[in-house]
DNA sequence: GGCCTGCAGCTTTTT
DNA sequence: GCTGCAGGCC
């Protein structure tokens, strides 16, 4: 115990060790927020206060909970296998999975991704006959899964114009067909878990006296339907739920995040302990300040600001560029320099706000020779010629799933076109049948060539009934003609590879997952001898306890395609270069780099012009900037460009008002002429160099710094305004005056020689 | 059935 | 300015 709890800084103990009740924790940026939350699983375990069992713990992402798990079996000596650790859509997965029945789905149901799901409704608005137009596929899946995020059914929505009637009605008709095909997509994972507990009684009793203990993270990204599902789950809060988050680095609104889940859990959950964590182990004192200042302009916040031990360090260097292509072309300059320096690749990052940025800066560290990895792209299980293999398993899975029965039925082609299965389509509408069922009702050429496909299907079923995932997949790679087709293909080598590197994934799936490396792929239907642990509830009816083991509920298979759709693999980030990193500052979430890029700073761009349209927009842009900021160690650098190609279109832009908000002792800009001195000599920025304009400001604020004590970006307290981050100061001797930002007060500005003002927390 | 061309769209992303 | 998709043509 002793040794589990030691290094803890006195907030974060407290929060491990916080009774059982809930509480919420908000834990800044590089707080230890990880450490608390696995830290208190153990502290609860070891002390005796629950079993192993009564533990749920949920994240947005895989790799967040295999991060937990893989912290937790360092901690304890205790077999993970059976926690519940995972992802929100990962945890409803399977607890629809073992009460199938009362959710009212096949038991080998199969779960659409975003492509998945967006070609499911484009082929419903063509069944209907639906101007896409008027309604274009997109709205619609945004329309579906927006009502599906906030927990609302198409019968339970109320239509103010005849678009919105068409709307809803698509939405029905959307989960019809769904429902037709054994499908689900991924707000319904969690929808269908909420129904099928509100509804079931004895089920949701079961598994709220469980679940004593409810922690979530990443809390500030849940939306209104998963904050429901929490509020189920622990019986409105009698279970312990231990919420860890941070409001500042909310950037997923655009998803359906809803801060303001935050604070209605303070109320709602009736939390007493809310602790701060705000001693940051990452970042220098002067991107601190940044940052800490940078997000003082946004209102409503919960409060919070970020200290360090390691000392102010370097200040933040800011560069303008001219155009966009000598932004990378400096950018590039730069980071040479930190090489020749010493500095490893992989510790420098570029971040930027969009996608399209990343191609100018690629092409310049093309033309520099440095290796490069960019986030983001396609990930492994959604290429095309995976996504077809993995078609091929799900019809042997479950047959009546359309979109598998479309994407593979001529592909590789056999001579089954347009007209094959418009008359397919026909027979299958008629009968209420899926296109696979509707096979056998084809007369003719159409009827030969559909039959041969369905026997291909079959024929392979029957063939690898015995065999174990790996040589099934094996067997349908090749049974299915893929690999002959793209052996025949010019850039075919590449395509082959990936589907060759599916049998290494199931390989390595069945023993993760616990499976028996020769246990059948199929499973036959669940018998009562592999059923887990019976309930029986008071009305006699059997409840499953999804705490059997995964392969009493799902066939190696089945779990294997779950696996496919829930965790779509990694992207093509060649992993063991050392190479430098590019992403998008939404992807960079969660990392951290000794040395860090924010390029793109002007207006329009970041903050982003389509923000400002949106309520609260531009405080969401500045939450971002504030999680860009934040994930410097050492040194960060600030860029922006007078003029960018956008559309096609050169853009002049002003630089970002972020640049305005910042302290302006924590930067230091960069002029082309002070540049043209490091070019020459290859120094990089870090030298000294004298200060260019923005001085006199700098100045000012150092002068008045130095009389009156106070530093910018010290967090204060006023016995009238509460907690506040000093954001500029000026004047001098006993004439000090200091621009606070109170948050919800508002900013003021205090003649320090009158003021009451207190240090707080450093 | 596959290739070619023309056109729309263009912020962020995980499950 | 580039990409991805849909529809048309050979």
């Amino acid at each position: 115990m002793q040794n589990l709890l030691h290094n803890l800084n006195p907030e974060q103990l407290a929060a491990v060790t916080l009774p059982a009740q809930s509480a919420l924790i908000l834990a800044g940026a590089g707080s230890g927020k990880t450490r608390v939350l696995t830290t208190r699983i153990a502290w609860l375990i070891q002390t005796g206060q629950i079993s192993p069992s009564g533990i749920l713990a949920v994240t947005f992402t895989n790799k967040a909970a295999k991060e937990m798990l893989a912290r937790l079996s360092a901690m304890l000596p205790i077999n993970t296998r059976g926690m519940w650790i995972g992802t929100f859509h990962g945890l409803c997965n399977r607890l629809l999975r073992t009460h199938y029945k009362d959710a009212a789905l096949p038991q080998t149901f199969q779960i659409l991704d975003t492509q998945d799901q967006l070609s499911a409704i484009k082929r419903l608005l063509k069944a209907f006959n639906v101007d896409d137009d008027k309604f274009p596929a997109k709205n619609v899946m945004y329309f579906i899964n927006n009502a599906k995020d906030a927990g609302v059914r198409a019968a339970q929505m109320e239509a103010f114009d005849a678009n919105e009637r068409k709307m809803i009605e698509l939405y029905e008709l959307y989960d019809e067909q769904c429902q037709r095909e054994g499908v689900v997509d991924f707000a319904e994972l969690l929808l269908r878990t909420y129904e099928l507990l509100s509804r079931n009684q004895p089920l949701r009793e079961h598994y709220q006296q469980r679940f004593r203990h409810i922690l979530v993270d990443e809390f500030q990204d849940t939306n209104d339907l998963q904050y429901k599902w929490l509020k189920l789950m622990s019986g409105q809060g009698a279970s312990a739920v231990f919420a860890v988050g941070d409001d500042d680095q909310s950037i997923y609104a655009f998803r359906g995040a809803n801060v303001g889940n935050m604070r209605a859990f303070e109320t709602e959950f009736r939390v007493q302990n809310l602790i701060k964590l705000e001693q940051n182990y990452r970042s220098h004192g002067h991107i601190l300040d940044a940052a800490n200042i940078l997000i003082s302009n946004n209102s409503r916040r919960l409060g919070k600001n970020l200290r360090t031990d390691a000392g102010q360090g370097e200040p933040v260097r800011v560069y303008e560029a001219t155009s966009d292509l000598q932004e990378a072309q400096w950018i590039i300059e730069e980071s040479k320099n930190l090489i020749n320096e010493g500095v490893k690749r992989s510790e420098i990052a570029v971040l930027y706000r969009s996608n399209a940025q990343s191609r100018v800066i690629e092409h310049a560290l093309f033309s520099a020779g440095i290796p490069y990895t960019v986030y983001g792209g396609l990930r492994y299980f959604q290429r095309a010629e995976v996504k077809h293999a993995i078609a091929y398993l799900q019809l042997m899975d479950n047959p009546h799933n359309d979109s598998a029965f479309l994407r593979v039925v001529n592909f590789p082609a056999r001579g089954i076109g347009v007209r094959t299965i418009e008359l397919l389509q026909n027979a299958a509408t008629q009968y209420g049948i899926s296109l696979y069922a509707a096979v056998p009702y084809m007369t003719g050429k159409a009827g030969a060539s559909l039959g041969s496909f369905v026997k291909l299907i079959e024929g392979a079923r029957f063939e690898t009934q015995q065999f174990a995932l790996p040589e099934l997949v094996r067997v349908v790679l090749d049974a299915s003609g893929l690999l002959a087709h793209y052996a025949t293909e010019k850039e075919g080598a590449d395509r082959i590879e990936n589907l060759e590197q599916m049998v290494n994934a199931a390989k390595q799936f069945v023993s993760e997952e616990g499976y028996g490396q020769d246990a059948p792929a199929h499973l036959g239907p669940r018998s009562d001898a592999q059923a887990g642990q019976a309930i029986v509830n008071a009305d006699g009816l059997e409840i499953l306890d999804a705490d059997a083991p995964l392969s009493t509920v799902m066939s190696p298979l089945s779990a294997f395609l779950s696996h496919a759709s829930l965790e779509a693999g990694d992207n093509q980030a060649q992993a063991g270069q050392d190479a430098m990193q590019l992403m998008t500052v939404h992807s960079a979430k969660g990392l951290e780099f000794d040395n860090v890029f924010i390029a793109g700073l002007e207006e329009g761009l970041f903050p982003h012009e389509s923000s400002s349209k949106e309520n609260d927009g531009v405080e969401e842009e500045r939450r971002l900037m504030y999680v860009a900021i934040t994930r410097a160690r050492k040194r960060l650098y600030m860029v922006f460009s007078q003029t960018r190609m956008l559309h096609g279109q050169t853009r002049y832009n002003v630089r970002s008002r972020f640049f305005d908000e910042l302290p302006e002792e924590s930067l230091k800009w960069l002029s082309p002429r002070v540049q043209a001195q490091w070019f020459g000599n290859r120094k990089s920025a870090w030298d000294d160099a004298p200060l260019t304009f923005g001085a006199d400001k700098a100045l000012t604020q150092r002068v008045a710094q130095k009389s009156s004590g106070w530093r910018i970006g010290e967090a204060v307290s006023h016995s009238r305004f509460g907690e506040g981050v000093i954001v500029n100061l000026e004047g001098s001797g006993d004439n000090c005056r200091a621009q606070i930002n109170f948050g919800s007060h508002g900013m003021k500005v205090l003649d320090l020689s009158v003021a009451k003002l207190e240090k707080l927390g450093r």
